[in-house]
DNA sequence: ATGTATGCAAAACGTTTGCAAGTTG
DNA sequence: CAACTTGCAAACGTTTTGCATACAT
């Protein structure tokens, strides 16, 4: 976290584009969009953005650290700024709710997979996939 | 678990037909595979079959209850015998391995899910992405 | 005989690519 | 002005669908 977005673009040779401020800024404010519904967003200011330009910009806002992706059901990942993303997801298979949980939920299981096996875990990414409450039989 | 799944199968109104049978015998024998290598396994054996075939089988098959699937990385999923699947994977970033660990690794976060929320986990379908030891930074 | 299951072909879906034209620094 | 970025269109891999035919019960 040294400095603002724009310096973090320039600084690795990358450009500073319209279309790059409004998709972060379409993750920002949609939260667990997909592609397209952020291209769609994107869209209500500038009309010609390309959907690939949009895939190509998560891409590279990804590899920058500044959002993070995850799965929630069968269809396309949706997306969440980094620095909001500190969480884990609950699905639940009966009524589609999503549910964010805090990542003090996992500390356990997170700290077991790193003393017993070394592994780190990527937290943001983790989701669990079950029955909610009032979907339980 | 009541009777065999040719049982299973008539006491829901389906048929055992030479293709569901070849499916079930793929995901035992192969594990960890895609509808794709599924549906090879089974041309070796009945050259006609189709991949729809193989695709509306393995959801039956997991409707009943005798296949499960997790997503193990961004491609097509993965199927598993129900009663083989009971373990957590862990996917690393790095280098791609998947490794099997028993669910009592995620007891505490499953009660926890049920004792806070009241939600019952899939422990099945958890995967979990992160580093491996070899892996890590 | 009846209705379920299959094969085929085509469409749907999400994503990636090559390339010429446009923009950024 | 040079390099990076975009829009477009086409290709890609995976999954789903409609429909006539074949098969299990």
């Amino acid at each position: 976290m040294t400095g603002t977005w724009h310096e973090q673009l320039r600084a690795r040779g990358y450009r500073v584009t319209p279309q790059r401020q409004l998709v972060l800024e379409a993750v920002s404010r949609l939260g667990h969009a997909t592609p397209e519904e952020i291209c769609g967003r994107v869209q209500e200011t500038a009309r010609g953005v390309n959907i690939s330009t949009v895939y190509r910009t998560l891409e590279l806002l990804e590899e920058l650290g500044m959002v993070t992706h995850t799965h929630l059901g069968h269809g396309a990942p949706t997306y969440h700024l980094a620095s909001e993303a500190d969480h884990v997801h609950l699905v639940c298979r009966g009524c589609g709710e999503i549910t964010e949980v805090g990542p003090e939920l996992v500390e356990g299981l997170v700290s077991r997979l790193e003393a017993d096996l070394g592994f780190g875990t990527d937290v943001r990414h983790l989701t669990v996939f079950g029955r909610c409450r009032n979907c339980r039989p």
